[in-house]
RNA sequence: CGGGGUGUAGCGCAGUUUGGUAGCGCGCUUGGUUCGGGACCAAGAGGCCAGGAGUUCGAGUCUCCUCACUCCGACCA
């Protein structure tokens, strides 16, 4: 299938040339964002925005299902309030913007730009929950936030960014564990049945953890170029937070009590994952959940009689069985062919006068350019397939990707073989110090990426120091 | 923070060496011919040449200053 390598649109610049530059091209060719005026801030555009409320429905309402409820907080945090807990405010502080004026005058405490908001729901849960009847609070909100990044990319890294944080209090640990794993899991069923993104779960190191967490869970996934991306955290802070802000509640046994507290959250950055893990060099190819248009029909010589009511038709059709968008512009077939697969569009569907003719159409799907010709009356029953076979296509060299590029190291020699020639993931076993996991990104510049809950045993000793190993760890490389 | 680079039409760029009517490609508008992999012809619209101060008869072009963006380091949940 030469022909189907062969690169029809010109405008990206091929991955194997320059993969960051290959990525700009779709993020600007495929119309999801443009720049600002605001260093490092980006404009979301309305199809770029599609994708983003399709993700947020769907995780909205999984959230939903297990008992959350959303809330709108402040987008302001006194600096007083961030200061309140230590470890967090360090991780933060370096990347806040502060707000210091009202109008023209000087504010006697300056604010910040909420670049996470469990200061304020902390100050609010203490208000709110005084007995454990009061618990589980399952709370989530829908925000952008700011960090002052100092290099961004757009949707990987900006210095503000869509997102959603929830943050639950519970009577008990056992009950925070169980959400940390819960939510995280809901990541990993969003990114895998929807997205068609492998990730691999697992727990954070202590030097990768979240700011003032006691764990942080996350799953990570494989970019075409082998770099790793963080898709989704969920962090469990037993009661530190609550201690820090005095969130108490009367418990069963009559005493004062500290409740247990977690927070997660998935960003716009999923967008950047969906182009780095589907797209190719035409363009993006988006999984069919959450396409906004799962098909596309190009009318064929449209202006012979005919076909542009055989299109609206076939339209008509199809409402109800996928999200379909007719292109009746002046642009000839060719561009509109270039264009909608620049956009990633799941299905294109050709419909041409030797197709009314014989009454079929053609069906493209995006991610192998497959053509079928299917009877118009036969289409309805279809598509449903034809989407589940891109969704199935793309999860499946996706994990080919993946599976090629993780290797495992045994020896600081076959580690640092690694770091010379691979990209991708490499796992070995770890004593569980800092020190090694320093020397790691000193030496082989290899960051820890997570320790996997599915565990395997492929040596004793850490290859970094040999002393006795205390879990297997994947490494890599992280945007 | 350190070092490089760039600011000219919506976007991408040429023009700066050697000062002399503001250019090209794409896109946009109008009309026509086209249409199974980014069609073609014709006619148009669109500029404070980043900003400021100099030199000069004359500055996009030379000098000085300022600002913005960007790349590579460093830093970074």
């Amino acid at each position: 299938m030469a022909d189907n390598k062969k690169k029809l649109v010109e405008d990206i610049t091929p991955m194997d040339v320059d993969f960051a530059k290959w990525y700009t091209d779709i993020v600007r060719k495929a119309d999801l964002a443009d720049y600002s005026s605001v260093r490092g801030c980006m404009i979301v555009r309305p199809y770029g925005t599609a994708i983003w409320e399709n993700i947020k429905n769907l995780l909205d309402g999984m959230f939903k299902e297990t008992g959350h409820e959303n809330v709108m907080m402040p987008m302001f945090i006194p600096e007083g309030l961030l200061q309140r807990e230590k470890d967090h405010v360090e991780g933060f502080a370096p990347e806040v913007a502060w707000v210091t004026h009202g109008g023209t005058e000087e504010l006697t405490e300056r604010l910040c730009v909420r670049p996470t908001s469990e200061t304020l729901f902390c100050e609010h849960f203490a208000k709110v929950c005084n007995s454990y009847r009061d618990l589980p609070m399952l709370y989530n909100q829908w925000c952008s936030v700011c960090r002052w990044e100092k290099t961004t990319r757009p949707f990987l890294r900006t210095a503000e960014f869509w997102w959603q944080e929830g943050h639950t209090i519970h009577e008990t640990a056992e009950e925070a564990m169980q959400e940390t794993e819960q939510q995280l899991d809901c990541y990993a069923q969003l990114c895998e049945k929807f997205l068609a993104i492998p990730v691999i779960k697992g727990r954070k190191t202590d030097k990768e953890k979240f700011a003032g967490a006691e764990r942080t869970y996350t799953i990570e996934a494989m970019m075409h170029d082998g770099k790793a991306l963080q898709s989704g955290t969920s962090h469990y802070f037993g009661d530190g937070f609550a201690k820090a802000f005095d969130i108490t509640f009367q418990g069963r046994d009559n005493k004062l009590q500290h409740p247990h507290e977690t927070s997660w959250g998935m960003s716009t950055r999923i967008i950047g994952a969906i182009i780095m893990t589907h797209g190719d060099d035409n363009g993006l190819v988006l999984p069919p959940a959450i396409a906004p248009w799962q098909a596309v029909i190009v009318p064929v010589a449209q202006h012979k009689p005919g076909v542009l009511e055989a299109a609206e038709n076939l339209k008509q059709q199809l409402s109800g069985v996928c999200r379909v968008k007719l292109d009746t512009s002046d642009n000839s077939p060719g561009w509109k062919f270039a264009e909608y697969e620049m956009k990633g569009v799941p299905l294109r569907i050709e419909l041409g006068p030797k197709d009314i003719e014989q009454g079929q159409c053609v069906v493209v799907t995006r991610h192998n350019r497959e053509k079928h010709f299917i009877p118009l009356n036969e289409l309805n029953a279809q598509i449903p397939a034809l989407l589940k076979k891109v969704h199935d296509g793309i999860y499946q060299m996706a994990l080919e990707n993946r599976e090629n590029r993780t290797f495992t190291a045994a020896t600081m020699e076959e580690i640092m073989a690694f770091a010379a020639e691979k990209s991708g993931f490499l796992k070995t076993m770890w004593c569980g110090s800092l020190e090694c996991e320093m020397a790691m990104k000193e030496k082989a510049g290899l960051s820890s990426r997570c320790m996997p809950f599915e565990q395997e045993q492929i040596g004793e000793i850490c290859p970094i120091c040999g002393k006795k190993a205390t879990a297997m760890v994947v490494w890599g490389r992280a945007y």
